[in-house]
DNA sequence: TCTGGGGTCCTAGGACCC
DNA sequence: TCTGGGGTCCTAGGACCC
């Protein structure tokens, strides 16, 4: 049996952890620059936020609602989770962390166990220890677990928070509830092209020919298609070292001047060495991209990317830094108001068997360098040593209007207690 | 005024090889 | 008149996830 657990209302569940006034209350938290809602608490979703709703157009509506709006604080999410994972890890040896606030856990051997009990010590132990509440959902496949984590969750009041499939009966009838929207791995253009041809729910679909499930949606369709019957076909995948690395921002407004964009996208570049080197990895190529706001359809657009291949490997900020300044230069046009920009590398190969080059000269001394910036940055904070041509004064430039405090992960912000 | 950021995998088609 | 067959590698684009 594999067991998928979820954080509800992960990022506002957080921010609730330290401010227990807001149980019961609407919470949102925005998306960098206060642009768009990206987590809700369940009142939220009651009085009509969608995900992703412009935060700029429901302005009314929260202050109506007397919702409360946070700016995403990733320091906190990031070590709130970093807890969970900790806690949940304990209940079994195999265990995938899927995304920020979801893990898979294999329960093979624990044909002795009492599941549901099982499950329920989860929920009790992480809300307890951490203050986020979470849902299991239990099942013989993880594209099964996940549609039983939808039920625990949705009927949490019923369910306890914990739902097993466990048998055939109840497998039918979680995929006759569940629409094809709502199918993990079914996005926008699958559903809508499948929902032409009248597949309605999962259950549908798990009706469908092995052959056209094949051809109308890969591999991919046909392998979730046998997991939702029941037929193990996805495993547990184990954490690899990524593949590209990327570092984009919109911009608070709207940048006009090459030095502007050439200022970020050097800090850009900067934050995917510090990334490289913490995975070991250099990179051999490196993609830069500016663009306009394509939201304003009353500004001319401007949108371009250059792919750079770099002549050695490297992850050195300085040489990236270079690198990508000159990729700049190649695509950056004046006259246009620029929003958005941003760095991605790729083509890794460990750091620690690099292709010597016999023409191009790559300088060896950067590697302690390097190390030396990244040891005073673990010190002193976040990007305290800078190269020159990086803003002295700040670094990403975002609207953050309601960020909390960082409440776990900096001394001076932990929370004070009366008695 | 104002609309996020960071990933993965698969496939088709072109370039190239013998 | 008449122009093969079987591969690999790379990349762009499309789909998906949180």
């Amino acid at each position: 049996m594999f067991a998928l657990v979820d954080c509800n209302n992960f990022y506002a569940s957080c921010e609730r952890v330290f401010r227990p006034d807001l149980n019961g209350k609407p919470v949102v938290v925005l998306s960098n620059n206060d642009g768009c809602v990206i987590a809700r608490s369940n009142e939220a979703k009651a009085v009509g936020i969608p995900m992703g709703a412009p935060a700029f157009e429901y302005e009314k509506l929260f202050k109506e609602n007397n919702v409360q709006v946070f700016s995403a604080n990733f320091a906190l999410y990031g070590d709130m989770s970093q807890r969970v994972m900790n806690i949940l890890s304990e209940y079994t040896p195999e265990m995938e962390i899927y995304s920020i606030d979801e893990c898979f856990l294999k329960l093979q051997g624990f044909e002795h166990f009492n599941l549901n009990d099982y499950g329920k010590h989860m929920c009790d132990k992480v809300v307890k220890w951490t203050g986020i509440p979470i849902s299991v959902g239990i099942a013989p496949t993880k594209a099964l677990s996940k549609v039983a984590n939808r039920i625990a969750k949705k009927y949490a009041k019923q369910t306890g928070g914990v739902y097993i499939i466990d048998s055939d009966e109840k497998r039918i009838k979680a995929l006759k509830w569940l629409k094809i929207d709502d199918v993990w791995g079914i996005g926008r253009q699958h559903s809508t092209r499948l929902k032409a041809i009248g597949i309605k729910t999962a259950y549908d679909f798990t009706q469908l020919d092995d052959l056209f499930v094949k051809k109308q949606l890969a591999i991919v369709g046909l392998r979730l298609k046998h997991d939702l019957q029941g037929i193990a076909t996805l495993d547990l995948e184990t954490a690899q070292p990524k593949k590209n690395i990327a570092t984009t921002r919109s911009f608070e407004s709207n940048y006009t001047e090459f030095e502007q964009l050439r200022e970020r996208v050097s800090t850009f570049a900067v934050s995917c060495g510090e990334k490289l080197r913490q995975q070991n990895s250099c990179c051999n190529s490196l993609m830069v991209f500016i663009h306009t706001n394509g939201h304003r359809k009353d500004f001319p657009q401007y949108s371009r990317n250059i792919v750079v291949k770099l002549p050695f490997a490297t992850n050195s900020s300085i040489e990236l830094s270079k690198f990508s300044v000159q990729a700049l230069k190649l695509i950056f046009k004046p006259g246009y108001a620029y929003k958005k920009a941003g760095v991605i590398v790729q083509d890794f190969t460990p750091a620690n068997h690099i292709q010597q080059t016999l023409f191009e000269y790559r300088d060896e001394r950067h590697v302690p360098l390097m190390q030396a910036i990244d040891r005073m940055n673990a010190i002193f904070g976040q990007q305290k040593i800078r190269l020159a041509s990086q803003d002295p004064k700040r670094v990403w430039k975002m609207k953050q209007e309601k960020l909390s405090p960082q409440y776990t992960t900096n001394l001076s912000d932990i929370i004070t207690i009366r008695l």
